[in-house]
Parts: C-alpha cells; sequence; structure tokens
DNA sequence: ACCTGAACACCGTTCAAGT
DNA sequence: ACCTGAACACCGTTCAAGT
C-alpha cells in the first residue's frame, strides 16, 4: 500500500472516530472528509458503506478484546472470567452512540470473503468462545448454551445501554443471574 | 376534535404504519403523507417528531400488552405467566425494523406532560409490573430483580432479533435461565 | 493509481398563502 | 383552525477532470 494512501486511511479513521464520538455514528460523512483533510471521493474509495467504516473503527476494538479474553483464559474462576470479558465487551464497543448497534450487525455477518473486520471479529469469538466453553467445563454456563446467543444478548445490553455503565451493568448482572427460575424459563 | 382532523389523523397512521412495515421506522415522511393523502404540513402538525409518529403507533401496542397483562394475571403460574407476557412484547414490538428501538426509547421517557404513548406506556408497565411482583412473591424471580431492568433486558433482546422470531426466543429463554450460575455473577 | 469537488438527487422541515 | 406545497437547507453519492 502507498504512503499516502495508507495515511489517507489513518488520517479518516481518527477523523471518524472523533466524528463519531461527537455525533454518534450517523454523523456527517462529509464532515469527517473535511477533518480528515481529504475530498468525499477518497472516504468512499476508502470506505464504500458508512457500515465499513465503522467496522474498520470496530476492527480496533475485536483486536483489543481478543488479547484480553486470551488474558482471562488463565485466571482462577472461569464463570467469572467470562463475565469481566463480556462487560469489556460492553464498555468497548459504545464508545460512541451506534457503534453496538455496528458490532452486532458484523456478528451476524458471515460472509467470507471479508477481510478486516471479519477477520479481527472471528479472532474475537474465538477468544471469547474459548472463555466461554471453559466455564462451561467448570459448570458456570448451562450446558445447553449456546456461546453465538450469550454475545449476541450481551451485545443487546450495549445497544440499549450505550452512555450508561451502570444500567449495563445491571442488566448484565440480571441476564447472568437468570431472570426467571425454574421450568419457567420454558 | 374535528371530524376532518380526526380522520386525517387516522389517515396517517395507518399510512406511517404501512410504509415502516415497509421500509421500516426511518421510511419517508414525505411518502407518508403522499399515502395518506394529505400534505406534509399536515404530517408535520398532527406529529412533529417523528418519534411522535412511531409513539402513537406503539400506544396501540401498549393497550394491548397492558390488557394481556391483566388477563395473564390470573392464570396459575406467575413465573411463566410473565415470560409468557414479555414474549408478547417482543412479538408485538417487532412489527417493522426500527419499532423496538423506539419502545425501548419510551420506556425511558418519563416526562410526566405527555399524554398519549406516555400514558399508554405508563398502563403497559403497570400491568407488567403486576405480573412481575406476583412471580418474585412465588420465587420465581430472584427477590432484588427490578421490573423496570426485565423490561429494558426483553426491549434490548427485541431490538437485535427484529424479524427474527426465534432468536428472539431463544434469547429470552437464555436471560430467563442465567448465563452464568453461582457468584460469578457478580 | 489515486484524489478532488462540483453536480445531482433526495429528503427533512418550515412557513406564507389559501380554505 | 387547519391544510397545502413551494422553498430552503442539508447531506449522501457519483463521476468527469486533474495529478
Amino acid at each position: 500500500m502507498r504512503a499516502d494512501v495508507r495515511r489517507n486511511r489513518a488520517r479518516l479513521l481518527a477523523a471518524a472516530r472523533e466524528m463519531f464520538e461527537r455525533d454518534g455514528a450517523g454523523a456527517s460523512l462529509e464532515g469527517v472528509a473535511r477533518l480528515a483533510g481529504v475530498g468525499i471521493g477518497t472516504l468512499y474509495r476508502h470506505f464504500p458503506t458508512r457500515q465499513d467504516l465503522l467496522e474498520a473503527l470496530l476492527a480496533d476494538v475485536y483486536d483489543g478484546l481478543a488479547a484480553t479474553g486470551r488474558e482471562l483464559l488463565v485466571s482462577p474462576a472461569p464463570g467469572e472470567a467470562l463475565t469481566t470479558w463480556l462487560r469489556a465487551f460492553i464498555a468497548r464497543t459504545t464508545a460512541f452512540p451506534g457503534m453496538a448497534a455496528s458490532a452486532v450487525m458484523s456478528l451476524r455477518d458471515e460472509r467470507p470473503g471479508r477481510s478486516g473486520a471479519s477477520a479481527a471479529c472471528r479472532a474475537m469469538r474465538d477468544a471469547g468462545e474459548a472463555l466461554f466453553a471453559r466455564a462451561r467445563d467448570a459448570g458456570d454456563v448451562p450446558a445447553d448454551a449456546v456461546f453465538a446467543d450469550a454475545l449476541r444478548l450481551t451485545g443487546a445490553i450495549a445497544v440499549v445501554t450505550e452512555r450508561e455503565p451502570e444500567t449495563a451493568d445491571r442488566l448484565l448482572a440480571l441476564a447472568a443471574t437468570g431472570l426467571v427460575s425454574g421450568k419457567a424459563a420454558h
């Protein structure tokens, strides 16, 4: 990749992060290009859709979560390690309004021919799934629970509690404990 | 209210429902007005913001959920009655993409000087809370759980599983059972 | 090969004129 | 009192011209 191309890409990502943190994920793309000091056409060349731009930002988040997940794998309490990681997922996917919704979309996206966010997303999921499997083997997670569902549920909490960390913690604790006991849970 | 005003309002709501079901909650408001056979200014006079229009549609949903909640109050199994009602909440707030997000917003909205959706929302919450309290008294819900959190968590599931009823059921079952057992749940 | 920004299209919102 | 729709503003997106 040419040096100026790489620099433009980096500037666009930095500008997008700044604009999104100020105005949310729906911020003006013209504003992003202006702040990056490039033409609007350059933004579209690098990121054909808004979701592409969002997923490029998410890729960094996913790299960090994958690393955190691998670190937690050696912690003594499997169940606690899992909830710690899920809390980190929420905290880091709520850097700006709309980021968590984009994350949930990227979780659903299974198109194989994609690199970038998709590869980072897969690595993040693998790290989380290892934590999940360990907790399940330890009896800390119901035997029939599926990791993809657990992550989706966590993403759902992130979506509705953006910018309200205390509420996110309460809802995750509620989901962890279980809302309804016994056979009533279907 | 004058007859023509009431008729315009009804036409706008029917048109909005149709457009939203086709294009989601972000559908063109000009298109809604056109379909309703009124000028765009009339739409804005009746519903100053898109959220006002969405909440008017939600008010009907909330009325239905309040009625369902009161019926379920006499069912023999308190925990099961609660989950049935929560499932209904998800099913009825996902009539079109974006409706559930709007519902979650209306749950948060506590402005007292509002009628319409707000009153219907309060009645819906009261009915749900009665079911919740009964389930808690029966020991089917953790003693320290809060209804507002349970409803918010259910809304979160609705937001990320719009148009995927099976996924919604699985996530709600997971949240009901509990993701992580014991002290690991924080 | 990449970048630029004018040009086009579309939509949200307001408000002066009309009924 | 309510309705209309032209007018304005803003933004997303493309693409011909330039480097």
